[in-house]
RNA sequence: GCGCCCGUAGCUCAGCUGGAUAGAGCACCGGAUUUCUAAUCCGGCGGUCGUUGGUUCGAGUCCAACCGGGCGUACCA
């Protein structure tokens, strides 16, 4: 029997043959046989006739006639022609189609066929532990959830692992606090909240104590930023050569752009004192704990170096921070395979470092060691001069052991485009570490901005939490199901607990739709009313596609199982039911580029895509009160693959699909 | 200084390894409803794809230069 498969994978299929004998990369040949974009020039083109003509010199048309001559179409395609300078358009049979959705009716992974699979870790979200989770781990947790799903999905062998950062100097910052400010009654009450306060007070004061020792310097030093404007300006004023005085303009903008960015840390700086110095409490802290800064540093070498009090605390404190760690995941509908962090891999660093050495790859530099790399002028250092490893020996160690352990092809990094550089040497020194069978990709992403397009801050400059916002969305997003609810013609239909998880769905789906809808190497702007909004490219305008056809079948009562077993009813007559099975016949396609590109945004477009047929048919086509049983039967089916396909795809973008709504 | 990224409609953004007349949402204008849930549908308005050259049968997409913006650049992760 024919596997079953998306029209386009079936079309390439029937192609591979000929191109075979026109061509020795076929694969490339095949990748331009494409949807068309417009329905004018059928469903499917192909172009490869014009380049491979080139080549061999034949006329483009001839080529392509020659090949519409051999490839066998016939039980597939109603129309193969000819068009334009080359181009092949291909019109599909609508009893293929119909043959096909026959098929998907009985298939529960809707025609997507399963791939050859990789053993794949990702890795992504790396919170650090004790610090509240800010938006910018929004990203890395929603696009790598959805990879995740997506990738396991296809078939993979995937592991999840969350690299938490737990090892570091905020330790070091909570354990001071705990031994000089911790107010034991909160602590024994709500553990978390207490050593979040605790890293945010030490945390305070140590900024308090730097920003009074560099204010002077940095005062001075936009002094003489000044200086130098002004000279500049002279200079660019009385030069003579154009392009002379183009080049001290743009170096007179560059120090311009350089004083703002120091004023404007001179203005954090002075807010930080202000908060500090307007507060007697505070104040008199920050007098009797003027070294804090290098005390927590303490602190952290003497848990890093063994000591076994602070190992005591860090044992203590640990669970607590992941047990908060986990509450917030569970909001965002995410969760791991693995949660293996820096604490886990310290134990190995030094070999790490000693192996890097002894393999020549390493070496001493200025007091660190360093591995260099030939097109990079900053080094990768894997152990500082005072002989602390980096979150670089932490990398090699975690790919060490990811690829000796679980046996690993593909290495996947979910993380901020900023980090490029560090991932960069990485994989450079992996391969010459002996690791170049691995497949590492750093799948990078752009900021959340706010609407001054500047990083996403709150109106006070602080660094937006994670929890409070996913809150904040379903607070909203409940209201939003409220008032709609309310408004119904025939009166709500939702209970108090209905309306609840609905808003759960809407708000938590909405703030993910809205981040894997843009492609993931853009910055975008964070803005409620778009991902909340009624109208538009959203998850709530999927939901509710989804929701309309669970209404259907509630109205109507319909049993789905015996509904399925009459597949063979199912018909395409009507436009919009072509359309809209010929989209749920892509799926497969989408993720398979979701796949190639790690794009979730090719996943949301088909989704809403989807969502727009759906709506299109409904309008078009009725279902219910459609008095031909057979026609009635057959708009079911269809009505249960796009449901059947929109909760497959919102699922695997981590989205609930409410029934009712 | 060096390196990386970006510039597409009034706004926010897509554009899938170059393909036919550049798309969507929002906003704005007009139409459809005694709803199989209008959180909807249909239509309209709106772009010299930063600029100038180049490669190509064909360029938003590739190359070069320039203009404008962002980020990163040795002991933070």
């Amino acid at each position: 029997m024919e596997s079953l498969m998306s029209a386009l994978q079936e079309i390439r299929n029937r192609f591979a043959p000929v191109l075979a004998g026109l061509t020795d990369d076929v694969e490339s040949s095949l990748s331009m046989i494409r949807s068309s974009q417009d329905p004018k020039f059928g469903d499917f083109q192909a172009n490869c006739a014009m380049p491979l003509a080139k080549k061999s010199g034949v006329a483009p048309r001839d080529l392509a006639q020659q090949m519409v001559d051999q490839v066998q179409l016939d039980d597939l395609c109603e129309t193969v022609e000819v068009a334009g300078p080359g181009f092949i358009n291909l019109k599909l049979r609508t009893d293929w189609l119909e043959q096909q959705a026959r098929r998907i009716v009985a298939d529960d992974r809707l025609g997507v066929q399963q791939v050859e699979p990789k053993k794949i870790v990702i890795d992504y979200s790396s919170p650090n532990v004790a610090k509240p989770m800010h938006v910018g781990h929004l990203r890395s947790s929603v696009i790598g959830n959805c990879l995740e799903r997506v990738l396991r999905f296809l078939g993979h062998d995937v592991i999840s692992d969350n690299h938490i950062g737990d090892w570091g100097t905020q330790f070091g910052m909570i354990i001071y606090g705990y031994g000089n400010f911790v107010d034991e009654s909160t602590y024994a009450k709500e553990p978390v909240a207490e050593l979040a306060r605790l890293y945010r007070l030490v945390n305070q004061l140590s900024d308090y104590h730097d920003a009074c020792s560099k204010q002077p310097a940095l005062e001075e030093q936009i002094r003489s930023y000044g200086d130098r404007i002004t000279g500049s300006e002279l200079m660019a004023e009385f030069e003579n050569s154009e392009t002379e005085k183009k080049k001290k303009k743009k170096a007179l903008k560059k120090l311009r752009s350089e004083q703002d960015g120091l004023r404007e840390t001179l203005s954090s700086m002075q807010s930080k004192l202000e908060t500090i110095d307007s507060d007697s409490e505070l104040k008199k802290l920050a007098t009797a704990h003027a070294d804090i800064a290098r005390l927590a540093r303490l602190e952290t070498a003497k848990l890093h170096s063994g000591d076994e009090g602070n190992r005591a605390l860090w044992d203590e404190f640990l669970p607590e921070c992941l047990k908060a760690l986990d509450h917030v995941y569970e909001k965002l509908g995410v969760s791991f395979d693995k949660t293996l962090g820096e604490s886990f891999y310290q134990p190995m660093l030094a070999d790490v470092v000693a192996n890097l050495k002894e393999s020549g790859l390493a070496t001493d530099s200025d007091g660190a060691v360093c591995v260099f790399a030939e097109d990079n002028a900053a080094p990768f250092i894997v152990q500082k001069s005072d002989g602390a490893f980096t979150y670089a020996t932490t990398d090699l160690a975690t790919i060490r052991y990811r690829v000796e352990e679980f046996g690993t092809q593909v290495m996947l990094y979910v993380v901020d485009t900023r980090q490029s550089e560090h991932f960069k040497l990485l994989m450079d020194t992996a391969k010459r570490w002996g690791y170049g069978d691995v497949e590492i990709q750093h799948v990078n992403f752009g900021t959340v901005l706010g609407d001054d397009r500047r990083p996403f801050k709150t109106r006070s400059g602080d660094t937006v939490g994670l929890e409070s916002l996913l809150d904040e969305a379903v607070a909203r997003a409940y209201k939003i199901v409220c008032d709609n609810d309310d408004a119904k013609p025939n009166g709500p239909e939702l209970d108090e607990s209905e309306r609840r998880s609905v808003g759960e769905a809407v708000g938590i789906g909405g703030i993910k739709y809205a981040d894997l809808h843009h492609n993931r190497e853009s910055d975008y702007v964070f803005n409620w009313d778009k991902m909340l909004a009624k109208t538009g490219d959203t998850a709530a305008y999927i939901q509710y596609a989804n929701a309309r056809i669970n209404g259907i079948f509630r109205k109507g009562d319909i049993d789905l199982e015996s509904l399925r077993s009459d597949a063979e009813s199912l018909r395409l007559e009507h436009a919009s039911e072509r359309g809209l099975f010929q989209q749920i016949l892509s799926f497969e396609d989408a993720l398979i580029v979701v796949e190639r590109e790690m794009r979730p945004n090719m996943l949301t477009q088909f989704l809403f895509d989807t969502a727009n047929r759906l709506s299109s048919f409904y309008q078009d086509c009725p279902v219910l009160k459609e008095e031909d049983d057979a026609v009635r039967t057959s708009r079911l089916l269809l009505c249960d693959l796009t449901s059947r396909t929109l909760t497959q795809g919102l699922e695997l973008l981590g989205i609930d699909a409410p029934k009712q709504m």
